[in-house]
DNA sequence: GGGATTTGACCAGT
DNA sequence: ACTGGTCAAATCCC
């Protein structure tokens, strides 16, 4: 059957706008019935649209990046002397432990995308991110060896943002890329490094939305995604399923609210890049061209209604790590309430 | 020359 | 013991 992209559009819509009711409701202290109604009509809205979008695939088509790693040719190996034959250093352990610990305290994989490079791409697109790679290695089972990256600014702004590349065993034109860590850089220097962190994250939300209006393909190839329900799996972008470390145990409902609607925003602020000038959606393997400005007004609205509802930030990364809740969070948040 | 990548070695978790 | 993740010297590229 085929599904219009409006449709999905206008299911969206809806669940928005009931959220924004459910929010009204909470500030003005509707009973807890009345939410558990809104809150079940939001889930059905997400839930229709979830199975309109059967499966999902986010492909960037011709994206220049990473050409040039494609292009040079793997070097021989390297025989490297280092540590060979030499005394295990008391102070290197010493930092490994700590690096360990710190790895461990990383809030978990927090994004799983496919990445379709497009054909005649040897790697996964541009996600509007430097990254450097540390690391490469040979997956048991997986024919592809899975590449560790972690952001370019690590050093210099600390931001512990890491991705690994794994090239799909299905189609090796699908990358599979899992994101950890929030970044805490900034994607680009400001011109006024004296700028407020708000007009940062304004900056930030403006780059990702001109991201999102130029260059984002989305297709669906009924793929599977991490989900905590099979029933609501395969979407081009994962909720937060997985719980975080509830550093705040008084979230409120708001909080919840904005990361849920963070994971939405976050299914079209899936970072991606391309040259290509229009947005389109496929469901059950066959795209379909999106109104642009349909989802530019989706996106926007959703921007807004994240900063109507209070959100401490509009990062969408950060916004999937600092809440925890899954998809069945608004009756919990409900039932929380009662 | 500096930054990015490659790749064998090392380490911790299971 | 095995595996995935990371380190860091060597090397490449601009």
């Amino acid at each position: 059957m085929e599904v219009g992209s409006s449709m999905v559009v206008e299911e969206l819509a809806r669940g928005r706008e009931m959220t924004r009711q459910l929010q009204a409701d909470i500030e003005s202290g509707s009973s807890a019935d009345t939410c558990r109604l809104l809150a079940k009509e939001i889930l059905s809205a997400f839930d229709k649209s979830i199975s309109m979008v059967t499966s999902g695939t986010i492909v960037v088509e011709n994206s220049s990046a990473n050409q040039k790693a494609a292009k040079s040719p793997l070097r021989p190996l390297a025989k490297s002397p280092c540590r060979e034959g030499a005394a295990p250093d008391s102070e290197v352990q010493l930092q490994r432990r700590v690096m360990c610990k710190k790895r461990k305290m990383l809030p978990k994989w927090t994004s799983q995308v496919r990445l379709d490079s497009g054909p005649g791409v040897e790697g996964p697109i541009d996600d509007g991110y430097k990254w450097r790679k540390y690391g490469q290695k040979d997956i048991l089972g997986a024919e592809h060896p899975r590449g560790y990256y972690r952001c370019t600014h690590r050093n210099s702004q600390g931001c512990p943002a890491m991705k690994q590349v794994q090239r799909s065993d299905d189609n090796p034109l699908v990358f599979d890329v899992t994101y950890r860590g929030a970044h805490t850089c900034r994607k680009r220097p400001l011109a006024d490094a004296s700028a407020s962190q708000e007009s940062q994250q304004q900056q930030q939300n403006q780059e990702l939305l001109l991201s999102f209006q130029t260059g984002l393909k989305v297709k669906t190839e009924g793929l599977d995604f991490e989900s905590p329900e099979p029933s609501s799996s395969s979407l081009p972008f994962s909720f937060p399923s997985t719980p975080v470390e509830s550093t705040n145990p008084s979230s409120t409902l708001d909080d919840c609210l904005v990361g849920y609607g963070g994971a939405f925003s976050n299914a079209f602020f899936s970072p991606a890049t391309s040259e290509s000038n229009y947005f389109s959606m496929a469901y059950g393997g066959q795209t379909l061209q999106a109104a642009e400005s349909d989802f530019t007004e989706t996106v926007s609205a959703m921007a807004t209604w994240s900063a109507t509802a209070n959100s401490p930030m509009l990062d969408m990364d950060l916004l999937l790590e600092s809440v925890d809740l899954d998809l069945e969070f608004p009756f919990d948040a409900c039932s929380f309430l009662s």
